[in-house]
DNA sequence: ATGGTCGACTTTCGA
């Protein structure tokens, strides 16, 4: 049973509605995990969706902000979703699906907090926000099986490596890659023994970007990125991933997101 | 010279 997974912030599901159909069909993906659908549940594109042949659809959306998605062409056996610091923000979906190899396997898709822009919890609220949401995330691993099988993706907002972004010298005050945001994002890391699967396949030797700001005429040129976007496994899965593509080309295609699409091949059978 | 550009849903915020 081989799977391919993407994980993908769309930055509105309905304004890109195309960009999935396109993406899905050039690059073949079984199961994809969409960050800041920004739709509510009942607008959400369920028809559209479901004639690209994904038959297994779990949505967690509210209205204009945040918002995931994760579509399937094989069955769930579960979904849950889990809201995080009391504010009811959709930011986590899980789903599970059942392997010849590995069992029932967990598949979390998350959208943790921009965070603003001051990186200080006194001062801005967002940054507490974004603070809370991964401590309580490293609760909940913490409290789960080290053997699991299980795989997180999503839109961490925070770029670990000094060559995941441009500069880490120029970048190291700014939300997404300062040393306390590094520091939890470790932490968090630890509480299940996440492997970062990512850089599994390329070396943090190289640097490697996963989103560029619209506030770029040509994003190629300048090519000031982060690598905000994840894709983590629990050991049991370490042998488990085959291949691993950051999709490049979706980020110039018309009216794109702000973020690169991932990929990551499986073979569960 | 705190800019530059998106999306949602109002005239401004969040990213």
């Amino acid at each position: 049973m081989k799977l391919r997974i993407a994980t993908w912030n769309i930055n509105s599901v309905r304004r890109r509605i195309d960009s999935v159909e396109r993406f899905i069909k050039e690059y073949d993906i079984d199961i994809l995990c969409l960050q800041e659908t920004k739709v509510h549940n009942d607008s959400f594109p369920m028809k559209a969706i479901k004639a690209m042949g994904f038959e297994h659809v779990a949505i967690n959306g509210q209205k204009a902000y945040h918002g995931v998605a994760t579509f399937s062409k094989i069955p769930f056996s579960k979904v849950e979703k889990i809201e995080f610091c009391e504010k009811g923000d959709a930011r986590h979906l899980s789903t599970s699906f059942i392997t010849p190899s590995s069992g029932e396997v967990t598949l979390h898709n998350f959208y943790v907090p921009a965070g603003g822009d001051v990186a200080d919890v006194n001062e801005n609220e967002k940054f507490k926000h974004k603070m809370d949401f991964l401590a309580e995330m490293t609760d909940i691993f913490t409290k789960q099986a080290n053997d699991s099988s299980a795989i997180l993706v999503g839109d961490l907002n925070i770029a670990p490596h000094e060559n995941d972004v441009w500069s880490h010298k120029q970048l190291l005050k700014v939300v997404s890659h300062t040393p306390l945001e590094v520091e939890k994002l470790k932490i968090l890391q630890d509480s299940m023994d996440w492997q970062d699967l990512v850089r599994e396949h390329i070396p943090t030797t190289e640097k490697l970007y996963s989103w560029w700001s619209y506030r770029s005429r040509d994003w190629t040129q300048s090519n000031k990125g982060r690598r905000l976007d994840h894709i983590w496994v629990t050991q049991p899965l370490g042998n488990k991933h085959t291949n691993m593509e950051i999709a490049l080309a979706p980020r110039s295609w018309e009216a794109p997101s702000d973020h690169a699409p991932i990929i990551a091949d499986f073979d569960f059978s």
